[in-house]
DNA sequence: CCTAATAGTTAGGGAGCCTAATAGTCAAGT
DNA sequence: ACTTGACTATTAGGCTCCCTAACTATTAGG
């Protein structure tokens, strides 16, 4: 591919990645928990995690993960506690609460966006469908660098 | 398309966009411009804009749209001067000096971007241009339309 | 042990967004 | 012409989320 066609599309991926950022806003709109919450608690959905995991997972650097964390353990979504095998761990679990308010604002979020993606052709489905998997390799081949 | 398919399909480009997110972060690191600015600037790139018109296609609102176009007239980078026709409106127009900070960020970000893109395979990159219409409707279908 | 590295928290600060309140201007109807 | 209501932008105050720097506690290597 040529110099010039990787730079048009470039362009055209930033515009409209700028404009999915105001989808992600209005999705948020009258939520319960902000997007910065549901990718928090979707860390430790699966099982504790490290504060320093979580960090990294979101793509922050870690005091502005053990604010989150602080943050969502006042609203008793998650609680902190140590690690078995190394008393300078924190792990972060999911309380049952935690694990009900994350259940419902995935699902209103992924409601909301269906409705939305019903409204478009099924040939833009299928592409849309079809980018996703090339768009993950992108954003990961940036790497997660904010982590030193 | 039946539901269960919508909404897996929401939920798989919602966690994508996270990651997307990251990687804009990652694109604005050390950059001269943040992205709200760079988003701003664009909007009056064409023409001396209101400051109505830039908050709404940047999504977001009058006052926090003057608080960047301030930002921005205190380094240089626009000017604010009245309509003829309507002594309400405030014009923001660029500078030579903006419009040139302005398209050395878009290159700069372009072109980190396109190194990128360059890693993937000829057929992700298909697949990402073949999307981006598909994603530019789904965007602008959505309560905060960018463009009006 | 002592030291260097690692995990997390605290402290302080900035960007960017919001709502509510305000000032100025326009346009319409009486 | 004058008042009233709509519109444009700014100011004021506040919140979230992110950052770096500095600190504490713990672990592991020499």
């Amino acid at each position: 591919m040529k110099d010039d066609a990787l730079l048009e599309l470039a362009g055209r991926y930033r515009e409209s990645l700028r404009h999915a950022v105001y989808l992600i806003r209005s999705l948020d709109a009258e939520g319960e928990l902000s997007t910065a919450q549901v990718s928090t608690l979707n860390m430790v959905a699966e099982g504790p995690a490290r504060v320093s995991d979580i960090a990294r997972n979101s793509g922050i650097r870690v005091p502005s993960a053990t604010e989150q964390i602080i943050r969502l353990e006042a609203a008793r979504l998650v609680t902190r506690g140590p690690d078995a095998h190394d008393a300078r761990v924190v792990l972060v679990s999911l309380t049952p609460k935690g694990r009900e308010v994350l259940a419902g604002a995935n699902n209103r979020r992924n409601k909301m966006l269906a409705a939305q993606l019903a409204t478009l052709s099924a040939a833009d489905r299928e592409a849309i469908t079809a980018a996703i998997p090339a768009l993950n390799r992108l954003s990961i081949a940036l790497g997660r660098p904010p982590y030193r």
